[in-house]
DNA sequence: CATCTAATGATATATTGTAACTTCGATGCT
DNA sequence: AGCATCGAAGTTACAATATATCATTAGATG
């Protein structure tokens, strides 16, 4: 199992997490946010934000704008309840949404597969070797282009 | 000084051993893509490829058009004389085009100074566990944002 | 010179991301 | 109930980033 054993969220039980998580943030847990967070969790790979405004677009039966969705996943993303993939302008749901962690995505650059690890170890050495050059408040980005072993 | 010692070029120095590098690579140096290094290698931060197509216009004297721009940026970033910033969607020169590194972008989000680390033990950590993961030609990003010693 | 190819130009369009302002809906107050 | 308030979502417009396609030009090569 994973080096670590806090549970791994699925389907409901995940969108549970994500309501909660959220609504102890002191946020609303909306009917537009649930859309989006079905939808996000949905998709096998990062999924960008127009992708997942046109899921929901289909979910909800009407238009849903694009900024709307962007809105949302940033409150995603502060709140802990989806990642975003910077080397593919796209976004996840994260797993384990009450766990803080920075995380390393492994990205296919083939088939787009991401897979999604955390080395606390590694990202503590990112953040001390950012803290040495005199950055505060790091946030590490980590993601690595390759190709995932199906596609070899 | 720097934890490795090959030289760390500038000005002349670097846009000579970027013309060595590039022709080396089967390529040609080609007065556009001086003026398109040249202007790269003018910002003090990484810059986008559309803040550089409107250095190259200047320069020149006439419309770069981005798209041409990005053709030289891509071919520079493969033969290792230009990195992309992934998490600012920009470009910096590399200042030792000779030397292959991993390296690590520290990104102030509020002044947009951008710092270059290497570090090789990191990078082959983070190598490795992709090669764990099954993936492979692991080509890692490793960035932080945050707020550099100025800004704090 | 003729030909071939790599490089660049020109144009159009796709994709990603923000800004400004409006409308809606829940809540609390009088 | 009527009304003020405030956060969420809608609407529209636009900015910024990136790619595709085809035409033209400049060098290399024979």
């Amino acid at each position: 199992m994973a080096h670590h054993d806090h549970k791994l969220h699925e389907g409901e039980s995940l969108k549970e997490a994500a309501r909660h998580r959220l609504t102890r943030e002191g946020e609303q847990w909306t009917g537009m946010r649930a859309a989006v967070f079905d939808a996000l969790a949905s998709f096998d790979k990062p999924a960008s934000a127009y992708d997942i405004a046109e899921a929901v677009s289909n979910s909800e039966g009407r238009r849903i704008a694009a900024n709307s969705v962007y809105r949302i996943l940033d409150l995603f993303v502060a709140a802990n309840l989806a990642r975003r993939v910077e080397s593919s302008n796209a976004y996840v749901a994260n797993q384990h949404p009450e766990c803080l962690h920075d995380c390393i995505f492994l990205i296919c650059d083939r088939c787009g597969q991401t897979v999604h690890v955390d080395d606390d170890a590694l990202s503590a050495s990112i953040r001390q070797a950012a803290s040495k050059a005199g950055f505060s408040a790091p946030r590490p980005v980590i993601e690595v282009r390759g190709k995932c072993g199906d596609c070899d």
